[in-house]
DNA sequence: TTACTATTGTCACAAACTGAGACAATAAGA
DNA sequence: TCTTATTGTCTCAGTTTGTGACAATAGTAA
Protein backbone atom coordinates (compact mmCIF):
# COMPACT_ATOMS: atom_id res chain seq x y z
CA UNK A 1 0.00 0.00 0.00
CA UNK A 2 2.37 2.95 -1.44
CA UNK A 3 1.08 6.47 -1.15
CA UNK A 4 0.17 6.55 -3.92
CA UNK A 5 -1.63 4.09 -4.50
CA UNK A 6 -4.91 5.25 -2.96
CA UNK A 7 -6.93 8.31 -1.45
CA UNK A 8 -5.65 10.30 1.58
CA UNK A 9 -7.40 10.82 4.41
CA UNK A 10 -10.45 8.61 3.53
CA UNK A 11 -11.52 5.36 4.21
CA UNK A 12 -14.37 2.88 4.40
CA UNK A 13 -15.84 0.08 6.71
CA UNK A 14 -18.39 -2.66 6.26
CA UNK A 15 -20.48 -4.36 8.11
CA UNK A 16 -21.52 -7.63 6.96
CA UNK A 17 -24.34 -9.37 7.73
CA UNK A 18 -25.13 -12.93 7.82
CA UNK A 19 -27.53 -15.42 9.26
CA UNK A 20 -26.49 -18.22 11.02
CA UNK A 21 -28.10 -20.27 13.79
CA UNK A 22 -30.98 -18.40 14.42
CA UNK A 23 -28.54 -15.65 14.93
CA UNK A 24 -27.60 -12.15 12.85
CA UNK A 25 -23.97 -12.15 13.17
CA UNK A 26 -21.30 -9.89 11.16
CA UNK A 27 -17.87 -10.45 9.91
CA UNK A 28 -14.99 -8.98 12.71
CA UNK A 29 -11.71 -8.96 11.55
CA UNK A 30 -8.99 -9.66 14.16
CA UNK A 31 -5.46 -8.56 13.63
CA UNK A 32 -2.40 -10.09 14.07
CA UNK A 33 -0.06 -10.35 17.03
CA UNK A 34 -2.32 -7.36 18.66
CA UNK A 35 -5.74 -8.46 20.23
CA UNK A 36 -7.36 -5.73 18.49
CA UNK A 37 -10.92 -6.16 16.45
CA UNK A 38 -12.06 -4.40 13.84
CA UNK A 39 -14.97 -3.89 11.36
CA UNK A 40 -13.51 -5.04 7.70
CA UNK A 41 -12.69 -2.02 5.47
CA UNK A 42 -10.37 -0.59 2.98
CA UNK A 43 -8.88 2.52 1.22
CA UNK A 44 -9.76 4.13 -2.24
CA UNK A 45 -7.21 3.90 -5.31
CA UNK A 46 -6.62 6.75 -7.11
CA UNK A 47 -9.28 6.49 -10.14
CA UNK A 48 -11.49 4.28 -8.03
CA UNK A 49 -15.28 4.95 -7.46
CA UNK A 50 -15.77 4.36 -4.32
CA UNK A 51 -18.55 1.66 -4.59
CA UNK A 52 -16.35 -0.10 -6.22
CA UNK A 53 -13.61 0.03 -3.63
CA UNK A 54 -15.90 -1.61 -1.27
CA UNK A 55 -17.24 -4.54 -3.42
CA UNK A 56 -13.31 -5.02 -4.23
CA UNK A 57 -12.38 -5.15 -0.47
CA UNK A 58 -16.06 -7.78 -0.04
CA UNK A 59 -14.31 -9.50 -2.95
CA UNK A 60 -11.28 -10.20 -1.62
CA UNK A 61 -12.06 -11.41 1.68
CA UNK A 62 -15.31 -13.30 0.92
CA UNK A 63 -15.30 -14.21 -2.48
CA UNK A 64 -18.62 -13.04 -3.75
CA UNK A 65 -19.52 -10.77 -6.26
CA UNK A 66 -23.01 -10.26 -6.84
CA UNK A 67 -23.07 -8.64 -2.77
CA UNK A 68 -26.15 -6.68 -1.56
CA UNK A 69 -24.31 -3.48 -0.78
CA UNK A 70 -25.70 -0.18 0.58
CA UNK A 71 -24.23 2.91 2.25
CA UNK A 72 -25.70 3.99 5.50
CA UNK A 73 -23.26 7.00 6.79
CA UNK A 74 -19.96 8.66 6.92
CA UNK A 75 -17.92 9.34 9.95
CA UNK A 76 -16.12 12.24 10.03
CA UNK A 77 -15.84 13.22 13.64
CA UNK A 78 -12.30 14.57 14.43
CA UNK A 79 -12.49 12.31 17.74
CA UNK A 80 -12.10 9.12 15.26
CA UNK A 81 -8.10 10.16 15.08
CA UNK A 82 -5.90 7.62 16.67
CA UNK A 83 -2.67 7.21 15.10
CA UNK A 84 -1.80 5.12 17.80
CA UNK A 85 -4.32 2.29 16.86
CA UNK A 86 -2.54 1.94 13.24
CA UNK A 87 0.77 2.37 14.57
CA UNK A 88 0.11 -0.78 16.32
CA UNK A 89 -1.59 -2.70 13.62
CA UNK A 90 1.90 -1.44 11.20
CA UNK A 91 4.10 -2.77 13.97
CA UNK A 92 2.56 -6.03 14.31
CA UNK A 93 2.29 -6.97 10.75
CA UNK A 94 6.26 -5.66 10.52
CA UNK A 95 5.71 -2.59 8.43
CA UNK A 96 7.32 0.54 9.64
CA UNK A 97 5.23 3.71 8.76
CA UNK A 98 9.00 5.56 7.64
CA UNK A 99 8.51 3.10 4.67
CA UNK A 100 5.76 5.14 2.63
CA UNK A 101 3.05 4.17 5.14
CA UNK A 102 2.85 7.66 7.00
CA UNK A 103 -0.15 8.22 5.01
CA UNK A 104 -1.98 5.45 7.51
CA UNK A 105 -1.23 7.45 10.84
CA UNK A 106 -3.43 10.38 9.65
CA UNK A 107 -7.04 11.79 10.18
CA UNK A 108 -9.39 9.38 8.21
CA UNK A 109 -12.79 9.89 7.08
CA UNK A 110 -15.17 6.85 6.97
CA UNK A 111 -17.61 6.24 4.68
CA UNK A 112 -19.96 3.07 6.12
CA UNK A 113 -21.66 0.37 4.15
CA UNK A 114 -23.89 -2.38 5.34
CA UNK A 115 -23.78 -5.89 3.19
CA UNK A 116 -26.57 -8.47 3.38
CA UNK A 117 -25.05 -12.02 2.04
CA UNK A 118 -25.96 -15.81 2.14
CA UNK A 119 -23.61 -17.05 5.34
CA UNK A 120 -23.43 -20.33 3.59
CA UNK A 121 -22.06 -18.75 0.69
CA UNK A 122 -18.72 -17.23 2.20
CA UNK A 123 -15.29 -18.81 3.78
CA UNK A 124 -13.76 -15.70 5.50
CA UNK A 125 -10.78 -15.01 4.14
CA UNK A 126 -8.50 -13.01 6.18
CA UNK A 127 -6.38 -10.07 4.19
CA UNK A 128 -2.60 -9.15 4.35
CA UNK A 129 -2.88 -7.13 7.56
CA UNK A 130 -5.09 -9.16 9.31
CA UNK A 131 -4.99 -12.79 11.40
CA UNK A 132 -8.29 -13.87 11.10
CA UNK A 133 -11.81 -13.11 9.92
CA UNK A 134 -14.72 -14.31 11.45
CA UNK A 135 -18.46 -14.49 12.07
CA UNK A 136 -19.71 -12.72 15.70
CA UNK A 137 -23.74 -12.64 16.56
CA UNK A 138 -24.30 -8.86 16.85
CA UNK A 139 -24.83 -9.29 20.55
CA UNK A 140 -21.67 -11.12 21.17
CA UNK A 141 -19.33 -8.83 19.83
CA UNK A 142 -15.63 -8.26 20.97
CA UNK A 143 -14.47 -4.86 21.86
CA UNK A 144 -14.04 -2.96 18.78
CA UNK A 145 -11.03 -0.23 17.62
CA UNK A 146 -12.20 3.70 17.26
CA UNK A 147 -16.02 3.99 16.89
CA UNK A 148 -16.74 0.71 15.34
CA UNK A 149 -19.08 -0.14 17.68
CA UNK A 150 -20.67 2.63 17.12
CA UNK A 151 -21.13 2.03 13.30
CA UNK A 152 -22.37 -1.38 13.85
CA UNK A 153 -24.93 0.62 15.86
CA UNK A 154 -25.84 2.51 13.25
CA UNK A 155 -25.95 -0.18 11.02
CA UNK A 156 -28.36 -1.99 12.49
CA UNK A 157 -30.30 0.59 12.99
CA UNK A 158 -30.63 1.15 9.41
CA UNK A 159 -31.17 -1.72 8.57
CA UNK A 160 -33.79 -2.24 10.57
CA UNK A 161 -35.61 0.54 9.22
CA UNK A 162 -35.13 -0.04 6.38
CA UNK A 163 -36.24 -3.62 6.14
CA UNK A 164 -40.02 -3.23 5.92
CA UNK A 165 -39.75 -0.56 3.18
CA UNK A 166 -37.14 -2.36 0.29
CA UNK A 167 -37.77 -5.71 1.63
CA UNK A 168 -34.25 -6.98 1.76
CA UNK A 169 -34.03 -9.69 4.41
CA UNK A 170 -33.99 -12.03 1.82
CA UNK A 171 -30.41 -11.55 0.63
CA UNK A 172 -29.57 -13.66 4.27
CA UNK A 173 -30.63 -16.14 2.97
CA UNK A 174 -30.39 -18.83 -0.31
CA UNK A 175 -32.17 -18.57 -3.01
CA UNK A 176 -34.69 -20.65 -1.97
CA UNK A 177 -36.18 -20.35 1.87
CA UNK A 178 -39.56 -21.32 3.44
CA UNK A 179 -41.68 -18.94 5.40
CA UNK A 180 -40.28 -20.03 8.84
CA UNK A 181 -36.93 -18.86 7.55
CA UNK A 182 -37.60 -15.64 6.47
CA UNK A 183 -39.25 -15.05 9.56
CA UNK A 184 -36.76 -15.92 11.53
CA UNK A 185 -34.19 -13.33 9.63
CA UNK A 186 -37.06 -10.49 10.71
CA UNK A 187 -36.72 -11.75 13.69
CA UNK A 188 -33.31 -11.58 14.30
CA UNK A 189 -32.38 -8.42 12.84
CA UNK A 190 -35.68 -6.81 14.87
CA UNK A 191 -34.78 -7.79 17.72
CA UNK A 192 -38.83 -9.54 18.59
CA UNK A 193 -41.00 -12.22 17.43
CA UNK A 194 -43.60 -11.60 15.10
CA UNK A 195 -46.95 -13.48 14.83
CA UNK A 196 -46.77 -16.43 12.11
CA UNK A 197 -49.85 -15.55 10.41
CA UNK A 198 -49.73 -12.02 10.35
CA UNK A 199 -45.90 -12.36 8.78
CA UNK A 200 -47.10 -14.70 6.70
CA UNK A 201 -50.09 -12.69 5.44
CA UNK A 202 -47.99 -9.44 4.87
CA UNK A 203 -45.20 -11.43 2.94
CA UNK A 204 -47.54 -12.84 1.01
CA UNK A 205 -50.03 -9.52 0.14
CA UNK A 206 -46.28 -7.84 -0.58
CA UNK A 207 -46.54 -10.19 -3.95
CA UNK A 208 -42.77 -10.09 -3.83
CA UNK A 209 -42.31 -13.85 -3.32
CA UNK A 210 -42.86 -16.61 -5.52
CA UNK A 211 -44.05 -20.09 -4.52
CA UNK A 212 -42.00 -23.37 -5.34
CA UNK A 213 -42.08 -26.91 -4.66
CA UNK A 214 -42.39 -28.19 -1.12
CA UNK A 215 -39.85 -29.20 1.46
CA UNK A 216 -39.97 -32.01 2.56
CA UNK A 217 -37.34 -31.74 5.92
CA UNK A 218 -38.24 -35.39 7.30
CA UNK A 219 -40.15 -33.97 10.30
CA UNK A 220 -43.14 -35.38 11.36
CA UNK A 221 -45.28 -32.57 10.37
CA UNK A 222 -46.74 -30.62 7.11
CA UNK A 223 -44.33 -29.86 4.56
CA UNK A 224 -44.19 -25.98 4.03
CA UNK A 225 -43.58 -24.33 0.61
CA UNK A 226 -40.27 -22.76 -0.53
CA UNK A 227 -40.00 -19.49 -2.06
CA UNK A 228 -37.48 -16.98 -3.48
CA UNK A 229 -37.79 -13.38 -4.12
CA UNK A 230 -38.89 -12.25 -7.29
CA UNK B 1 -7.66 28.92 1.91
CA UNK B 2 -4.15 27.57 2.08
CA UNK B 3 -3.29 24.17 1.78
CA UNK B 4 -2.63 23.43 5.09
CA UNK B 5 -6.11 24.52 6.46
CA UNK B 6 -8.56 21.61 5.34
CA UNK B 7 -8.22 17.98 4.62
CA UNK B 8 -7.41 17.71 0.52
CA UNK B 9 -10.11 15.11 -1.52
CA UNK B 10 -13.08 15.51 1.18
CA UNK B 11 -15.68 18.11 0.42
CA UNK B 12 -19.11 18.70 1.48
CA UNK B 13 -22.65 19.99 -0.38
CA UNK B 14 -25.50 20.99 1.36
CA UNK B 15 -29.13 21.32 -0.27
CA UNK B 16 -30.87 23.69 1.95
CA UNK B 17 -34.23 23.28 2.05
CA UNK B 18 -37.02 26.55 1.88
CA UNK B 19 -40.55 26.61 1.10
CA UNK B 20 -42.36 29.98 -0.21
CA UNK B 21 -45.30 30.75 -2.32
CA UNK B 22 -45.98 27.66 -2.42
CA UNK B 23 -42.78 26.02 -3.31
CA UNK B 24 -40.25 24.16 -1.81
CA UNK B 25 -37.43 26.30 -2.75
CA UNK B 26 -33.45 25.38 -2.46
CA UNK B 27 -30.17 27.79 -1.97
CA UNK B 28 -28.12 27.89 -5.51
CA UNK B 29 -25.12 29.80 -6.01
CA UNK B 30 -23.88 31.18 -9.07
CA UNK B 31 -20.05 31.55 -9.39
CA UNK B 32 -18.64 34.99 -10.55
CA UNK B 33 -18.48 35.84 -13.76
CA UNK B 34 -18.46 32.32 -14.70
CA UNK B 35 -22.47 31.34 -15.20
CA UNK B 36 -21.54 28.39 -13.42
CA UNK B 37 -24.45 27.13 -10.65
CA UNK B 38 -23.75 25.24 -7.97
CA UNK B 39 -25.13 23.76 -4.58
CA UNK B 40 -23.23 25.89 -1.40
CA UNK B 41 -20.68 23.50 -0.34
CA UNK B 42 -16.82 23.54 1.54
CA UNK B 43 -14.34 21.86 3.31
CA UNK B 44 -13.46 20.30 6.45
CA UNK B 45 -11.09 21.92 8.38
CA UNK B 46 -7.84 19.49 9.62
CA UNK B 47 -8.99 19.50 13.06
CA UNK B 48 -12.82 20.21 12.62
CA UNK B 49 -15.41 17.84 12.83
CA UNK B 50 -17.32 16.87 9.20
CA UNK B 51 -20.63 17.57 10.28
CA UNK B 52 -19.43 21.08 12.50
CA UNK B 53 -17.46 22.14 8.81
CA UNK B 54 -21.10 21.89 7.34
CA UNK B 55 -22.70 23.72 10.33
CA UNK B 56 -20.34 26.34 9.95
CA UNK B 57 -20.45 26.58 5.85
CA UNK B 58 -24.60 26.87 6.45
CA UNK B 59 -23.65 29.94 9.30
CA UNK B 60 -21.44 31.73 7.04
CA UNK B 61 -24.34 31.74 4.01
CA UNK B 62 -27.25 32.41 5.85
CA UNK B 63 -26.82 33.57 9.35
CA UNK B 64 -28.23 30.87 10.99
CA UNK B 65 -27.12 29.08 13.89
CA UNK B 66 -29.85 26.29 14.59
CA UNK B 67 -30.27 24.43 11.65
CA UNK B 68 -32.06 21.22 11.18
CA UNK B 69 -29.08 19.16 9.20
CA UNK B 70 -29.00 15.57 7.94
CA UNK B 71 -26.38 13.76 5.89
CA UNK B 72 -28.03 11.48 3.18
CA UNK B 73 -25.40 9.83 0.54
CA UNK B 74 -21.70 10.31 -0.05
CA UNK B 75 -20.44 10.31 -3.41
CA UNK B 76 -17.42 9.02 -4.85
CA UNK B 77 -17.54 8.48 -8.36
CA UNK B 78 -14.50 8.81 -9.98
CA UNK B 79 -16.60 10.73 -12.58
CA UNK B 80 -17.51 13.44 -10.48
CA UNK B 81 -13.81 14.39 -10.90
CA UNK B 82 -13.48 17.42 -13.44
CA UNK B 83 -10.54 20.12 -12.78
CA UNK B 84 -11.41 22.08 -15.21
CA UNK B 85 -14.88 23.52 -13.45
CA UNK B 86 -12.57 24.23 -10.40
CA UNK B 87 -10.05 26.04 -12.59
CA UNK B 88 -12.61 28.11 -13.87
CA UNK B 89 -14.06 28.95 -10.55
CA UNK B 90 -10.54 29.68 -9.39
CA UNK B 91 -10.12 32.03 -12.44
CA UNK B 92 -12.37 33.69 -12.55
CA UNK B 93 -11.96 35.03 -8.90
CA UNK B 94 -8.49 36.02 -9.92
CA UNK B 95 -7.07 33.00 -8.37
CA UNK B 96 -3.86 31.14 -9.61
CA UNK B 97 -3.72 27.40 -8.48
CA UNK B 98 -0.07 27.76 -8.25
CA UNK B 99 -0.76 30.09 -5.24
CA UNK B 100 -1.46 27.08 -2.53
CA UNK B 101 -4.26 26.29 -4.55
CA UNK B 102 -3.40 23.06 -6.50
CA UNK B 103 -5.12 20.59 -4.36
CA UNK B 104 -8.49 22.17 -5.19
CA UNK B 105 -8.24 20.65 -8.93
CA UNK B 106 -7.92 17.19 -7.52
CA UNK B 107 -10.60 14.41 -6.98
CA UNK B 108 -13.01 15.20 -3.94
CA UNK B 109 -15.47 12.75 -2.50
CA UNK B 110 -17.89 15.16 -1.19
CA UNK B 111 -20.57 14.42 1.39
CA UNK B 112 -23.73 15.85 1.14
CA UNK B 113 -26.44 17.06 3.48
CA UNK B 114 -30.05 18.90 3.59
CA UNK B 115 -31.24 21.78 5.65
CA UNK B 116 -34.35 22.98 6.41
CA UNK B 117 -34.93 25.93 7.33
CA UNK B 118 -37.91 29.03 7.92
CA UNK B 119 -37.26 30.97 4.54
CA UNK B 120 -37.99 34.19 6.31
CA UNK B 121 -35.07 33.71 8.90
CA UNK B 122 -32.74 33.78 5.98
CA UNK B 123 -30.98 36.74 3.94
CA UNK B 124 -28.81 34.43 2.02
CA UNK B 125 -25.12 35.89 1.43
CA UNK B 126 -22.75 34.97 -1.04
CA UNK B 127 -19.80 33.69 0.12
CA UNK B 128 -15.69 34.63 -1.10
CA UNK B 129 -15.50 32.77 -4.19
CA UNK B 130 -19.88 33.54 -4.93
CA UNK B 131 -21.35 36.24 -7.11
CA UNK B 132 -24.94 35.40 -5.36
CA UNK B 133 -26.85 33.18 -3.77
CA UNK B 134 -30.54 32.62 -4.40
CA UNK B 135 -33.63 30.55 -3.75
CA UNK B 136 -34.53 28.65 -6.58
CA UNK B 137 -37.53 26.06 -7.16
CA UNK B 138 -37.16 22.43 -6.94
CA UNK B 139 -39.02 22.39 -10.24
CA UNK B 140 -36.83 25.03 -11.95
CA UNK B 141 -33.46 25.00 -11.13
CA UNK B 142 -30.75 26.35 -13.77
CA UNK B 143 -27.64 23.65 -14.92
CA UNK B 144 -26.03 22.76 -12.37
CA UNK B 145 -22.17 21.77 -12.14
CA UNK B 146 -20.81 17.92 -11.58
CA UNK B 147 -23.48 15.93 -10.47
CA UNK B 148 -25.46 18.64 -8.42
CA UNK B 149 -28.30 17.80 -9.97
CA UNK B 150 -28.51 14.83 -8.99
CA UNK B 151 -27.57 15.55 -5.42
CA UNK B 152 -30.49 17.38 -5.32
CA UNK B 153 -32.67 14.21 -6.51
CA UNK B 154 -31.39 12.80 -3.90
CA UNK B 155 -32.12 14.97 -1.31
CA UNK B 156 -35.56 15.03 -2.47
CA UNK B 157 -36.19 11.41 -2.49
CA UNK B 158 -34.59 11.53 1.12
CA UNK B 159 -37.00 13.81 2.62
CA UNK B 160 -39.47 12.19 1.10
CA UNK B 161 -38.80 8.74 2.58
CA UNK B 162 -38.08 10.69 6.35
CA UNK B 163 -41.00 12.81 5.95
CA UNK B 164 -43.83 10.84 8.28
CA UNK B 165 -41.48 8.76 10.02
CA UNK B 166 -39.32 11.85 11.52
CA UNK B 167 -42.29 14.22 11.42
CA UNK B 168 -39.70 16.98 9.96
CA UNK B 169 -41.96 19.03 8.08
CA UNK B 170 -42.33 21.79 10.58
CA UNK B 171 -38.58 22.83 10.29
CA UNK B 172 -39.86 24.65 7.28
CA UNK B 173 -42.16 26.92 8.70
CA UNK B 174 -42.10 29.51 11.85
CA UNK B 175 -42.22 28.53 14.85
CA UNK B 176 -46.14 29.08 15.17
CA UNK B 177 -48.06 28.01 11.44
CA UNK B 178 -52.32 26.70 10.51
CA UNK B 179 -52.56 23.24 9.85
CA UNK B 180 -53.07 24.38 6.44
CA UNK B 181 -50.09 25.90 6.00
CA UNK B 182 -48.35 22.83 7.38
CA UNK B 183 -50.33 21.05 4.71
CA UNK B 184 -49.02 22.96 2.05
CA UNK B 185 -45.37 22.37 2.82
CA UNK B 186 -45.91 18.42 2.74
CA UNK B 187 -47.80 18.65 -0.54
CA UNK B 188 -44.77 20.78 -2.11
CA UNK B 189 -42.53 18.10 -0.77
CA UNK B 190 -44.28 15.06 -1.79
CA UNK B 191 -45.27 16.49 -5.09
CA UNK B 192 -48.94 15.71 -4.36
CA UNK B 193 -52.27 16.71 -3.09
CA UNK B 194 -53.30 15.48 0.46
CA UNK B 195 -56.59 15.10 1.83
CA UNK B 196 -57.25 17.82 4.12
CA UNK B 197 -58.88 15.59 6.83
CA UNK B 198 -57.06 12.48 6.41
CA UNK B 199 -54.37 15.35 7.20
CA UNK B 200 -55.14 17.02 10.14
CA UNK B 201 -56.29 13.84 11.64
CA UNK B 202 -53.28 12.32 10.78
CA UNK B 203 -51.27 15.14 12.48
CA UNK B 204 -53.16 15.57 15.28
CA UNK B 205 -53.19 11.89 16.35
CA UNK B 206 -50.09 12.12 16.03
CA UNK B 207 -49.09 14.42 19.00
CA UNK B 208 -46.62 16.36 18.32
CA UNK B 209 -48.18 19.57 17.80
CA UNK B 210 -48.98 21.84 20.62
CA UNK B 211 -52.42 23.98 19.57
CA UNK B 212 -52.07 27.84 20.40
CA UNK B 213 -54.65 30.89 19.94
CA UNK B 214 -56.59 31.49 16.87
CA UNK B 215 -55.04 33.38 13.68
CA UNK B 216 -57.33 36.14 12.18
CA UNK B 217 -55.97 36.49 8.34
CA UNK B 218 -58.88 39.12 7.82
CA UNK B 219 -60.59 36.81 5.29
CA UNK B 220 -64.40 36.00 5.29
CA UNK B 221 -64.32 32.75 7.11
CA UNK B 222 -63.80 30.97 10.35
CA UNK B 223 -60.38 31.11 12.12
CA UNK B 224 -57.66 28.35 12.21
CA UNK B 225 -55.78 27.63 15.31
CA UNK B 226 -52.17 28.29 15.03
CA UNK B 227 -49.80 24.99 16.13
CA UNK B 228 -46.14 24.80 17.10
CA UNK B 229 -43.95 21.43 16.94
CA UNK B 230 -43.65 20.33 20.64
C1' DT C 1 -79.20 43.82 10.71
C1' DT C 2 -79.37 40.22 7.71
C1' DA C 3 -77.95 37.22 3.98
C1' DC C 4 -73.92 35.24 1.70
C1' DT C 5 -69.39 33.05 0.96
C1' DA C 6 -65.21 30.60 1.97
C1' DT C 7 -62.76 27.90 5.18
C1' DT C 8 -62.29 25.32 9.44
C1' DG C 9 -62.92 21.73 13.13
C1' DT C 10 -65.27 17.71 13.86
C1' DC C 11 -68.12 13.82 13.13
C1' DA C 12 -70.07 9.67 10.66
C1' DC C 13 -69.78 5.81 7.89
C1' DA C 14 -67.61 2.52 4.91
C1' DA C 15 -63.54 0.28 3.31
C1' DA C 16 -59.10 -1.52 4.20
C1' DC C 17 -55.77 -3.32 7.30
C1' DT C 18 -54.00 -5.78 11.50
C1' DG C 19 -54.01 -8.68 15.77
C1' DA C 20 -55.28 -12.97 17.54
C1' DG C 21 -57.02 -17.29 17.53
C1' DA C 22 -59.25 -21.57 15.26
C1' DC C 23 -58.96 -25.45 12.33
C1' DA C 24 -58.33 -28.71 8.79
C1' DA C 25 -54.41 -30.67 6.12
C1' DT C 26 -50.52 -32.87 6.07
C1' DA C 27 -45.62 -35.81 6.97
C1' DA C 28 -43.39 -38.82 9.53
C1' DG C 29 -42.90 -41.89 13.56
C1' DA C 30 -45.01 -45.07 16.99
C1' DT D 1 -54.06 -46.61 12.35
C1' DC D 2 -53.03 -43.28 15.84
C1' DT D 3 -50.19 -39.43 17.42
C1' DT D 4 -47.57 -35.18 17.09
C1' DA D 5 -45.76 -30.97 15.24
C1' DT D 6 -46.14 -27.57 11.80
C1' DT D 7 -48.32 -25.33 7.90
C1' DG D 8 -51.73 -22.79 4.98
C1' DT D 9 -55.90 -20.60 5.35
C1' DC D 10 -59.97 -18.67 7.36
C1' DT D 11 -62.67 -15.94 10.70
C1' DC D 12 -63.79 -12.33 13.64
C1' DA D 13 -62.98 -8.28 16.17
C1' DG D 14 -60.52 -4.09 16.76
C1' DT D 15 -58.04 -0.33 14.56
C1' DT D 16 -56.81 2.74 10.99
C1' DT D 17 -57.79 5.22 6.72
C1' DG D 18 -60.61 7.21 2.77
C1' DT D 19 -64.47 10.04 1.93
C1' DG D 20 -68.05 12.98 2.45
C1' DA D 21 -71.25 15.74 5.45
C1' DC D 22 -72.17 19.49 8.47
C1' DA D 23 -72.32 23.02 11.78
C1' DA D 24 -69.41 26.97 13.28
C1' DT D 25 -67.35 30.85 12.23
C1' DA D 26 -65.23 35.75 10.12
C1' DG D 27 -65.59 38.77 7.04
C1' DT D 28 -68.33 41.14 2.92
C1' DA D 29 -72.40 42.71 0.65
C1' DA D 30 -77.18 44.01 0.66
Amino acid sequence: MPQTAYLPHIAYDSVVFGFSEGDLKILIMEYHNTGLFALPGGFVRLQENLNDAVLRGLNERTGLTNIYLEQFYTFGDFSRFDPEVMRTLLEANGILPADGYEWMLDRFISVAYYALINYEDVRPRPDALSDSCEWYPVNELPELILDHQHIVEKAIQTLRDNLDRKLVGGNLLPKKFTMNELQNVYEAILGTKLRRTTFQRKMLAAEVLTRHEKHFSGKAHMAPYLYSFK
